[in-house]
DNA sequence: ACGGATTTTTAGACTAGCTTAAAAATTAAT
DNA sequence: ATTAATTTTTAAGCTAGTCTAAAAATCCGT
């Protein structure tokens, strides 16, 4: 059974691969995990056996479908855990990752099953990203950045691009979270900055960055 | 913080010190933890600067009064991610022990405080064990052996001295479990085995070793 | 209180995972 | 196309935790 470390090796090479499209690179890997190049050309030498990815000196490293499947099912616990912080325990969407972080290298399926099942089998996570079924399937949606509304467009939050805890806060204390509709006011051409209907609240400026790192679903 | 595997000993040595009083010994360490009496040796020996314990060559090791908060924290969250997974999931008392062996080591106080919330602040776990409190206070229970009961007396089951799975199975097979209304219908001298009835049913024989492993609470 | 059995410790060695420093390979710029 | 910058790998060594085999200490029965 692949260690802790292993999984965490396996979860970045996914993610980094997943965002950059092509091979991650050894820096990228290090940087991800906290640690150091040398130890990243270390474990790649040493995990290269077990199938899970393809590693060719100085040209990166991918994913095999064995390390597909596990990263996804390490997505899914991931997420199905958050999931329980946020509904059940009332953590704030800020708080759930560090604690899933933990718990998604908890090993037996038959938990997982279960806990989905006592979940209400969610299709999303506190932060709007989708749940693969335990067939490693997710389900996409029909979504949009915030910023790409024009003025007088309608929408409902159903995602965050970002997950920084501070961004996720600076949403809160905007009142800002899934479920909120939306409705842009006025854009502003020169930063991209937008004037927002919250809740129909009166209405609050957005820098480009945020809006850029909210998903939407349009409204009527 | 504590690794998981400093966390293991100071739990074994607990249990070893409960059960036994007085110090545990290096291969009871050992047994418990199914390492070698020299891996133990050698741990005891790193460890013994930490303040967890009390350690002298071939006398043996005992806990000092922050070993014990600590393992009593790790009691509680095993505890109650045993009730979680019982209550919420639908585990068989039988299974739920090894997975919570891996839940008890996710580090994190708030978590361990909402999820007693959640789950009404339980006393006791699936066995009938009892959870510690926050400040580390069992709740005790005025409980007796059914081996004790005689002829014409009738008791509610409270808990289970063992633990073992193939004995909680054959609970499980007879219909008793933490609640179960017994009566003991006869006790044979020779072997103390007793006959009895199971929530009213007819009347089944059990051996001494069964008996002497179930508690009750006597009932008028 | 002696000898044998048992328990515990020491010694030496192994693996997983990490580090820093230096060497080698690749990439990018003129 | 060569040099310079960057990235990656190698080398050597560290810690936590494990093991086996052998030595030392303790315990126990007579």
């Amino acid at each position: 059974m692949a260690t802790q470390t292993e999984e965490d090796y396996i979860k970045a090479i996914f993610k980094i691969t997943e965002r950059n499209q092509g091979a991650a690179n050894t820096n990228a890997i290090a940087k991800y995990l906290n640690t150091s190049a040398a130890s990243v050309t270390d474990m790649l030498k040493r995990l290269s056996d077990k199938d899970y990815f393809h590693y060719e000196k100085y040209k990166g490293v991918y994913l095999t479908s064995k390390g597909i499947q596990m990263a996804t099912q390490l997505v899914r616990k991931h997420r199905l855990w958050e999931v329980f912080l946020a509904k059940k325990l009332d953590f704030s969407w800020e708080e759930v990752h560090d604690i899933a972080e933990q718990l998604e290298h908890i090993k037996s399926d038959t938990l997982i099953e279960k806990l989905d099942a006592f979940l209400g089998h969610p299709k999303y996570d506190p932060h709007g990203d989708p749940i693969p079924n335990a067939e490693g399937k997710f389900t996409l949606r029909n979504q949009f950045g915030l910023s790409t509304l024009s003025k007088g467009e309608k929408g409902i939050v159903v995602g965050v691009k970002e997950h920084d805890k501070d961004f996720l806060q600076y949403l809160n204390q905007l009142e800002i979270g899934l479920g909120t509709e939306v409705e842009v006011i006025d854009v502003v051409d020169f930063d991209h900055s937008i004037k927002l209907k919250i809740n129909n609240q009166e209405a609050t400026s957005l820098s480009y960055k945020v809006t850029k790192n909210i998903y939407i679903k349009k409204q009527a």
